[in-house]
DNA sequence: ATGAAAGCGCTAACAG
DNA sequence: CTGTTAGCGCTTTCAT
């Protein structure tokens, strides 16, 4: 340490922070010492005496989905700005590696925790046993109903309706869904906005028109062959719950001498950079990945912000999606 | 703390260590409390204590170009099979973003760096200071033959010649290349290897058919249509030091009315996820980007455990490419 | 087999 | 304006 100038280190660290009543004069001296060590102050040293780290942690399923990589930016630029690190955490899906991280990220003391959860089954009582911790938390895009938290998330009902209303709007009668795992609440919602649009225009809901598919695309297009070769009556509209899993779609209906759109409208969520390069260009529903990542940052940081946390009731952010419509959606008549 | 069984500190640090001579009864008791409670030992005071943080900083570009994502999963996981946690950054291409990024990684004390160049004017002093600190460093991708560090990357100039030397396989006799910045080692390399390509095959190279594009993209539909407009000598294959570029540059010649891969071939660098569903699909040099994540990782673990980093050589591990031949770079004869 | 004490690098009272 | 002291939560000698 740099009291080689013979003076105290907590004059040292006095001048160093510019506070309190410091003499210009060994404040100059000590500002000099540090430049010419290029001395950094630790961080860690810090974090123990002040019991906070500036750290958030980020759990995330994947990072190789574009939708959270998006959403990563999001809550990189805004941390960044608030003077906070990110901890970066993946599940790859995996329940067990999910709550290793979570202990993981706790035992490095993070201010605060951003997580996505794993689509395994519903298996939330780690989660649970961390909010009621008292540790700051916000859940966002794959959220569950029953926990009580901070989530930022969308409208996943109305913006499956909106989806597929475009495809009825677009002249489609029989109109599948490509709907997520079965035990996410998301997926749940998504076909819920499915059934109450095709409800409202007066079509039927057929049990046989739903199959699901993991996001991991594992055996998504052998799934969607059989999918199809076993429907009787065949669709001529398609909403699926990613994009991924639609461009596997048409892909696959490709294989089959099935034309998109002529013979099928489909429709994704997500908005992948990949939608709007693809042939046909795919139409998807487009979340704004950024925004939720900022927001996901704005709520965290007000919660860990209140004197120990307290009096602070959980909030749930819902921001709006909008559709992109593009050739995959539209039949010419 | 859990000395409620009025026990010493150490004796329980000893017993949730497993540890020295230690009676399994009161062993027995304090894991059955440290349980119970749900105890995590602080990471951040025992990094304190142990001055290191078990903590890898990562600082990239842009967490938004695939290649990074990629190569980010792989450094992510061989990082957690060791124990690692990552503190990531971005840079965003902005050189004091990666001053900055580089001190808060400092002040946290993290074991090693990661890092890839912003692709900023040449200015390494701040990194080359970084490494004559002593702290363990392995850059990758985007490095400067100046620097002396560890090193994970490609041979830029051979896989370069390869994807030239396919498309002149491929008949074309007039290859434009649209290459990085020209401050980036890279790119230089990349142009090295399509000039050697050019020499080997008897054809002549013309500066004119060279044209600098931004990894960002920004201005480069731009850049493209204006370098075609103004190309006396159209091309008839074009190296693209991206997908992303290569695909602004088919998309753009669309709209010029010129067909790929009829009037020009055209292959990129990076496999991109959408550089296989592209219409036509774009032929690519593949990098072996989760492998470089892992080698990363391994190399930078080497040099963190020897004693003091001391007796270390710098060591740059050269990974091969290959090429993805689609249909952009085929011409029917 | 266990306890006591020192110390990791720093800040925060409390004296002077 | 500056120095002294204690303490953040843990490991690590050194005693006992």
């Amino acid at each position: 340490m740099a009291e080689r100038l013979n003076i105290s280190v907590s004059t040292v660290s006095r001048a160093l922070r510019d506070v309190h009543d410091i003499n210009p004069e060994t404040k100059k001296r000590v500002l000099e010492l540090a430049e010419s060590l290029d001395y950094q102050p630790n961080q860690v040293a810090l974090s123990l005496v002040k019991s906070r780290t500036k750290t958030l942690g980020v759990l995330v399923p994947s990072i190789g989905y574009s939708f959270f990589t998006s959403v990563l930016q999001g809550i990189e630029s805004e941390a960044a700005k608030a003077g906070y690190s990110l901890l970066l955490c993946q599940s790859n899906e995996i329940l067990d590696k999910e709550k290793a991280n979570i202990r993981n990220l706790l035992r490095s003391q993070v201010d605060g925790f951003i997580i996505s959860l794993s689509n395994n089954k519903n298996d939330e009582e780690h989660l649970q046993k961390l909010i009621n911790k008292g540790i700051p938390t916000v859940i966002f895009d794959r959220y569950s109903e029953a926990m009580e938290c901070n989530k930022v998330i969308i409208d996943n009902r109305q913006a499956s309706k909106e989806a597929v209303g475009h495809l009825i709007d677009s002249g489609c009668k029989r109109i599948a869904m490509l709907a997520g795992p079965s035990h996410l609440h998301i997926s749940n919602e998504r076909i819920m906005g499915y059934k109450e649009a095709l409800k409202e225009a007066g079509l039927r809901f057929s049990p046989h028109h739903i199959t699901h598919c993991d996001f991991s695309l594992k055996n998504v297009p052998e799934n969607i062959e059989s999918f199809w070769k076993k429907t009787t009556v065949k669709p001529d509209g398609i909403f699926a719950v990613s994009d991924r899993i639609a461009i596997a779609a048409i892909n696959t209906l490709k294989k089959l001498g099935i034309r998109v759109p002529e013979d099928v409208a489909i429709i994704g969520f997500n908005d992948d950079p990949i939608s709007a390069m693809f042939t046909p260009s795919l139409s998807s529903v487009v979340q704004p990945t950024f925004e939720i990542g900022q927001e996901v940052v704005k709520l965290l940081l007000e919660q860990i912000n209140r004197p120990d946390h307290l009096g602070f009731s959980y909030r749930t952010t819902v921001l709006s999606t909008k559709l992109a419509v593009r050739e995959s959606s539209i039949r010419k008549k």
